[in-house]
DNA sequence: TCAAAAGTGTTGGAAGTACACCCATGT
DNA sequence: ACATGGGTGTACTTCCAACACTTTTGA
């Protein structure tokens, strides 16, 4: 009974994001994308993607279309948008259901580059395929300001880390220096993380604790599509996290998938 | 990548909400579902929506369908989120992006009533087709928590209005008492409105001064995403909120477009 | 006059910002 | 010893919640 739309595309891109260091040492934010083999935008740089299959969920998509294009498997991935103006594509209409995701700096380097895929700075991009620059723009914005209420920098982080290095991350990808004493109380009392035990030693400075995330604080009461979420990342085991994509507003819960355009 | 996807049906759902009196008087949330008439679900309550066309953008597709199955004309429309699981339609393969929408008591009045169109209150709902409980659920959730940092609410009321209506939409929202003089402060400080000049008197009380909404001061921080939106509705006339009258029309109760409409 | 809601003032606490200062290590 | 970041203390400001109080109307 329900006939497919017919003359519309659905396909599913993503946005992946990693820090490494720039043309100065400092860390920034960069994404891969992949050079298009076909019409229309032959040659063009895009984002990572491709059709849905009738037998998989958008975010399975997401997840498979990420390992063959760039053999990625992201620690957070989260739905960011759906794209679907008459004429983001020349030739046919196409909906592109965007996801996001954020990758380990050590996971990053795996990435097989070639004449294919490459590495971009997020805010020095080419002229891209489709409204993909526009779609990249708003994942920044959001990976911005979602970073200034909720945790996921530690997506960005392994198992373990100093909070020095995630004060980096902050200040890499809010591109602003932040008071380490400030930072570290925040840290501290929001519950987010808790010390390992652990030190690191090497350095010609007092040696740091070393934390990891506090999964028990997880965000309590997330929202109402967390159940979906948690299920669904059960699936897909490669991704250990103790965390899960959840959502942290302060107090406030939040659901791990979400389009909260603030 | 664009090549049509076999097999996917793409709808567009939206789900309204408008402040209507509860059984004890006091404002609350509520909003219109319509039949199905057709299979799956035969018979079950649903959130309004139907399939694309090929020749109109998601928003587009939204409004049309809010048009043609409630009368409705929304004073805010957003995006939601898209709901994509290979199950939720026990048919077919069926991917809805889903909005929500704010509308106006007076405008909400209008609808009309009958077999196929029927407010619920929103937190209190019978089981929905495919999984539209889940998705209202979230979008009550995205709504309360966006009443909190954002400037949603006047998308509730008129033109004009006084502090102690507002105060009267954040309350029914977010279900608690607040504050008159906080209230007050706050809505003053931000600059969010301004006085109008005018007093409503007849109230055997102070008389209270109107306001209006600065539309200088943007309505959400939206991102990069503002001008594509702001751009779009500027190609639907009747639905902001600082141009005239701009009334809304009568509504008659359509054949209900659904999800799996051909 | 009184009731009721509009509107103002004041206070205390929580949370964020700036910055001075001590601590522990490698060289 | 001293340079370097790790880590603590503290004063200042800003925002928010609570609530006492004054103002203006209709009855």
């Amino acid at each position: 009974m329900p006939a497919p739309t017919p003359g519309i595309g659905l396909a599913v891109s993503t946005v992946i994001f990693a820090l490494r260091p720039n043309e100065t040492g400092e860390p920034s934010v960069w994404l891969p994308l992949v050079r298009r083999i076909r019409d229309p935008y032959l040659h063009r740089w895009a984002l990572p993607g491709g059709p849905v299959s009738v037998d998989e969920s958008l975010e399975t998509s997401a997840r498979r279309n990420l390992l063959e294009t760039t053999g990625l498997q992201p620690t957070y991935l989260e739905q960011l948008y759906a794209f679907g103006d008459v004429d983001r594509s020349p030739t046919t209409r196409l909906v592109s259901i965007v996801y996001w995701a954020l990758v380990r700096p050590e996971e990053a380097e795996r990435v097989s580059l070639g004449e294919n895929v490459r590495w971009f700075p997020a805010d020095d991009l080419p002229d891209l395929a489709f409204d993909h620059n526009l779609i990249v723009e708003y994942a920044l914005w959001r990976l911005r300001t979602k970073m200034e209420y909720s945790r996921i920098a530690h997506a960005f982080l392994g198992e373990q880390f100093t909070l020095a290095e995630l004060r980096g991350v902050h200040e890499a990808v809010l591109q602003k220096p932040l008071d380490p004493a400030n930072f570290r109380r925040q840290m501290e009392s929001s519950g987010a993380v808790e010390p390992t035990g652990e030190v690191v030693s090497g350095g010609r400075h007092r040696p740091p604790k070393l934390y990891r995330y506090a999964g028990a604080v997880e965000l309590v009461d997330a929202g109402p599509l967390t159940a979906r979420v948690v299920a669904a990342a059960a699936q897909h085991p490669p991704i250990s996290r103790d965390d899960g994509p959840a959502e942290p507003r302060v107090a406030e819960s939040a659901p791990a998938l979400q389009e909260d355009h603030r």
